[in-house]
DNA sequence: TTTGCAACCGACCTATCGGTCGGTTAAACT
DNA sequence: AGTTTAACCGACCGATAGGTCGGTTGCAAA
């Protein structure tokens, strides 16, 4: 029964979707202590406090799974097309409870990077991983793509797009404006194409 | 000097300023009290409640604010130019500490579409209006674009991608990645005629 | 069987939050 | 001059936050 690493899975798993949900500040350890049904002790055993927690949630649930989220579709054969797919799959399947929680990248980024320091830098970093993923996948096709294009810069515009795309949404409460975000951006990708 | 009036504009503006930099909720009224030196009697006799100073701040202070920065650059003859040289200007003229604050709008509607519905709406309002601005003038103009354009999805898309690329900057805590993604968006709006 | 320690418990602490309310002050009106 | 009331004061309140710590429990090694 007393299984210390699951103890600390649990832990990792509710408060990555406590915090996605309510941001970090607001996410309460109370909250978290009651949906994983263990004591205050027993978190503060594993994490040496609410920060820690935070870290460790972002190094050990969000960056792998942001970066299994967009490996696949950037290494496509054909990474716009690819994108493409990925987007507006994305804004096909997705229910509008989870589009209004947001990316959790850029939840935390807005949320917390001017706050601290060591989200801050956990956070660039993950921004720099996936747009040095994007532009070494650009420049793989560099062949099929328009001759000026400055690949790290189309890569950071990308992503900002779809960040600021998914920031609109949570005013919104449908997929409409989303919607409109993802195929002008699928638009403007595929004129990347010469 | 009792000059009720005044203090409400004083608190106003100390409150827009500390909203900006830290957010609605991580804004503390004894701040605010602090900075106005007034007492929270004050605050109580001008303002029902938190909340309700939010949505003062929000219609007396940013929304006048934003209508007056984004309608003259969209009005301009050339509002493609416009827009280009707006962008172009902030990224140039706006200092790093401003940068990392974040646009207002976009700010709030990340930390409070989800959590109070009196934000929500005010804020989708105010991207409606935007978008209804940027839009017209697009329209306006449709005879030197190109001719499958939906103008209301660029004016999304431009808007989005604006408010992703300030919450990008909060990371990189230098304007960099803002300027870049603001070179891609000018290289995209300047595309858009034919 | 005993011992040691990681794992866990939960009462308690301090700080801070938004908000209340009875009282005071200043200025305008009669 | 007296009266009324808007404007303002600040001590106080309950709720909740993150964090502490002495104690208990269960398992594994000796």
């Amino acid at each position: 029964m007393r299984d210390a690493e699951q103890t600390r899975q649990k832990i990792l798993e509710v408060s990555a979707d406590e915090i996605h949900k309510n941001g970090f500040t607001a996410t309460s350890l109370s909250c978290i202590l009651a949906r994983c049904e263990i004591s205050k002790g027993a978190l503060y055993h594993h994490f040496a406090n609410k920060m820690e927690l935070g870290y460790a949630v972002f190094e050990e649930v969000y960056a792998p799974a942001f970066i299994a989220l967009w490996q696949p579709p950037v290494e496509a054969d054909d990474p716009i097309e690819g994108l493409c797919e990925f987007f507006s799959a994305m804004s096909k399947n997705i229910s509008c409870d989870e589009l209004v929680c947001g990316c959790p990248l850029n939840n935390l980024c807005q949320e917390m990077s001017g706050v601290d320091e060591g989200f801050r830098i956990r956070i660039l970093a993950m921004q720099q991983q996936l747009n040095l993923l994007i532009a070494t996948n650009l420049s793989r096709v560099s062949r099929q793509l328009r001759p000026e294009l400055d690949f790290s810069q189309v890569a950071y515009f990308i992503v900002s797009t779809f960040h600021g795309s998914s920031s609109l949404s949570k005013s919104s409460l449908n997929k409409e404006l989303f919607d409109k975000v993802i195929k002008e951006l699928c638009r403007y990708m595929r004129q990347l194409k010469s």
